[in-house]
DNA sequence: CCCACAAGTCGCT
DNA sequence: AGCGACTTGTGGG
């Protein structure tokens, strides 16, 4: 199944990120932190189901960027234990320009003592943005870390207008 | 204020 | 089996 994952890369005024998709949703996205050689799969061999969800990936990726809320979501294939479904699921319920921390995220899926091991799922989480773990902020409204560079936190809360101490 | 430590869970070595 | 990771609350200097 990851063997079959096709790339393709979502160009943004923010840089270039990596979509990678299975054959049931989006299951990867990265940050166009290293410049990945864009190895672009022909066109011709997508099928027309993952050029859809490729289309409705970009917009959604654009609109938080452009700090509007999206209006569709691409299909997910997450993979992961059940804990960090949880996780991932807990998280996508995080409105639009609101956070939480990482200790309410841990009382969400029933585990509130759980808190370090939410961070390490947000950490794991594959689909950056969409998941919004950048949403997640520590107990005083600090920023804590991102997997995806400290910098990238900061200008997505930035752009959804969310404040935060430093 | 800064440092150390323990706790719940996962993944890599 | 051991350790670090996007943590947090507590205790001591």
């Amino acid at each position: 199944m990851k063997n079959s994952l096709l790339e393709i890369p979502v160009v943004t005024h923010d840089g270039n990120f990596v979509a990678r998709y299975s054959e049931k949703g989006l299951a990867e996205l990265s940050f166009p932190n290293s410049r990945v050689s864009a190895r672009v799969v022909k066109k011709e061999i997508i099928p027309a189901t993952i050029r859809g969800w490729q289309r409705v990936t970009e917009a959604a990726l654009k609109s938080i960027l452009a700090g509007r809320p999206p209006e569709k979501f691409p299909p997910l294939d997450l993979t992961g234990t059940d804990f960090q479904k949880s996780v991932w699921n807990a998280l996508r319920k995080i409105a639009f320009g609101k956070t939480k921390s990482y200790g309410e995220i841990a009382v969400v899926i029933g585990k509130p003592k759980a808190v370090r091991a939410v961070g390490g799922a947000c950490g794991a989480n594959p689909i950056p943005v969409l998941i919004p773990c950048h949403r997640v902020l520590a107990a005083n409204k600090k920023l804590g870390g991102f997997s995806g560079g400290l910098a990238w936190k900061r200008v997505l809360l930035a752009r959804e207008g969310i404040g935060f101490s430093l």
